[in-house]
DNA sequence: CGGACAAACTAACACGTGTTAGTTGCTCAA
DNA sequence: TTGAGCAACTAACACGTGTTAGTTTGTCCG
């Protein structure tokens, strides 16, 4: 390494006091008192060498990295789900005002050993935002009640977990409702996700409950499953109408997969929402511009990233977190994607 | 902190070694030999304790991190444009499989001081990947010529750098050349980000030259500037087709904008592409399912992920990078969003 | 005049690791 | 017998920092 770095030693050679006080000055430390010019001085000397605390040496003594973990788990999703940028933003957006680093960590399923366990034990972050968790993931219900400081976004139902959850519920409501007006009742769905991805299950759910409120059954062969992309969204709708030419209405498990959607509907031979009304879900950036404009149910990406990094930050400081259980009411949006039946 | 780790040390008395003979069998280090049996002892002792060394004290010692710095020059790109999470997922797919970790940074552009340069300058990262470098970025040009590990995803034509670049020239030939066979000669276009950002600048200096070998002139007023987002090619093309309503087809800067811009022109009453022929760029996943299918040019951001990190890692590891300069060729891909002038 | 006390500073340890320069015991040739 | 050489291991230092427990100097009060 030529590459020559100036250290605290330096700094209190050049000041000519000891490496102690360089260290009181430039955290500000209370544990002693240094005089005015003093301290003026190192401070000059410090700005002019332009030294700067060796990361990994304060890591050491202090125990804390100012670093967060960032997990996708499904590191697929990563590249076709827009939702996930706007978690990035919101995130980002509170760790830099609060001068933590962002340690990203895709994970494969595949991937026998979870990958944030070696993040923690191996001391390289402070605490963890997860994506996405999954219920049966052992690692993770030991790391919660090992009292690591760890975030959700989306809840797996444990008691010590933190979490900033997006249930579907009251935006999902207002659709179904929506959409029952206009008429339909033969209605498809595409979840986000194949079976197992704990929002998705619960979405599916949700979504079938709420149907049954109004009588209208979701029979199996009308849920085709997607995979994240409109790619997905496109090949499910193939399926999905093949099975069931009757459906009038599709629930896209978020507005990627809708742009699928409505795009193999297009290949079908049918228009949107003239033939087939699509609703879609996320209200990501471009929902609102695409032709038709979504008919969604918007979820606000960017806060939920703020509030996770915004409880992580709190309960780093070592506060309690005030609430625990954050939960973000979707609403419903109505635009163009959705019309009468016919 | 309650929460107690396990060190070296604790390994070495259960193991009833010295710390060093643990530090050499659990490295692999050749520095010493260690009988057969011991070796196994040893493993045997850290596995059972769950001995992980902490990354602080490593980091401190050999002076390595292990982790490279990925900065993102426009945060606000980040939530809004679908090329960066296959550029993530090409750079992370590398980065796992050699054990290195990624610091995510975004940069908002009013910020001062380059986040990078304090990066860089606490040791906290080895190498840094830059997206969307600037020509006029002063700490950057300090940095390369200082022979600090860094890779550009994108060029600024400095003699000492290395970069991953993805010109639009020979996709963007065959694209104009194909409106043009297409009889179109009134052509607008809305680059992707307002001017300044040397990638986009590029990419339309290239299609003013492009059109002028096939003497067709691109007027001021038939750009209008957008920035990443489908909402702002929306708006781009509401303005454009206002000023020049003979336009008859469109070059959007990336696929997100062309959502945009096919959106706008239904609300004015153009279908695409009838009415109006839309060239997208990226390919991005959506690309071919959306309707109308994306006439596009596809740069392929995953492999210019994996290259840049597969750049650096060489890199980090001491070898010459064997091609300082690499250059993907984007190319043309025919769809549905391109028709013959009316 | 002596002791108490505060202001201003510093010596020395600890964090957990990788590595250099040994040390110990043993074999084997001269 | 001896000393050279080797296998197997270890003592001790260094990385750069934060902090505890002092030390020195000066002042003030009884």
């Amino acid at each position: 390494m030529t590459r020559s770095r100036v250290t605290s030693h330096d700094v209190a050679r050049a000041a000519g006091v000891s490496r102690t006080t360089v260290s009181i000055v430039l955290n500000r430390s209370t544990s002693a008192v240094i005089g005015d010019d003093t301290r003026k001085r190192v401070e000059a000397v410090a700005a002019d060498l332009g030294y700067r605390p060796n990361s990994a040496a304060r890591m050491l003594k202090s125990g804390v990295t100012e670093t967060v973990g960032l997990v996708v788990t499904e590191s697929r999703s990563l590249s076709v789900d827009g939702y996930i940028p706007l978690l990035f933003n919101g995130v980002g957006s509170v760790l830099r005002r609060k001068g933590y680093h962002l340690l990203l960590e895709t994970l494969s399923r595949t991937r026998g050993k979870n990958p944030y366990t070696d993040l923690v034990e191996s001391r390289r972050i402070d605490g963890l935002l997860l994506l996405s968790p999954r219920k049966d993931d052992a690692d993770l219900i030991e790391l919660i009640e090992s009292d690591f400081p760890i975030v959700l976004l989306g809840s797996i139902g444990h008691p010590k977990e933190i979490s900033v959850d997006t249930p579907s519920t009251e935006g999902l409501r207002d659709a179904v409702a929506h959409i029952v007006e206009q008429g339909h009742r033969k209605i498809g769905t595409i979840p986000f996700s194949p079976p197992g991805f704990a929002a998705a299950d619960m979405r599916l759910a949700n979504l079938r409950s709420l149907l049954s409120d109004h009588a209208i059954p979701l029979d199996e062969n009308a849920i085709a499953y997607g995979d994240f992309s409109a790619e997905s969204g496109f090949k499910a709708t193939i399926d999905l109408m093949m099975a069931r030419p009757d459906i009038t209405a599709i629930f896209a498990g978020n507005d990627t997969i809708a742009l699928g959607v409505i795009g193999a509907l297009a290949k079908l031979g049918l228009a949107v929402p003239r033939d087939v009304s699509v609703v879609g879900f996320d209200d990501l950036p471009f929902a609102a511009y695409v032709p038709p404009a979504l008919t969604t149910v918007r979820i606000d990406g960017m806060q939920q990233g703020r509030c996770a990094a915004d409880a992580l930050m709190s309960r780093l400081k070592g506060k309690p977190v005030a609430e625990p259980r954050q939960k973000f009411t979707s609403v419903f949006i109505q635009r163009e994607s959705t019309a009468p039946v016919r």
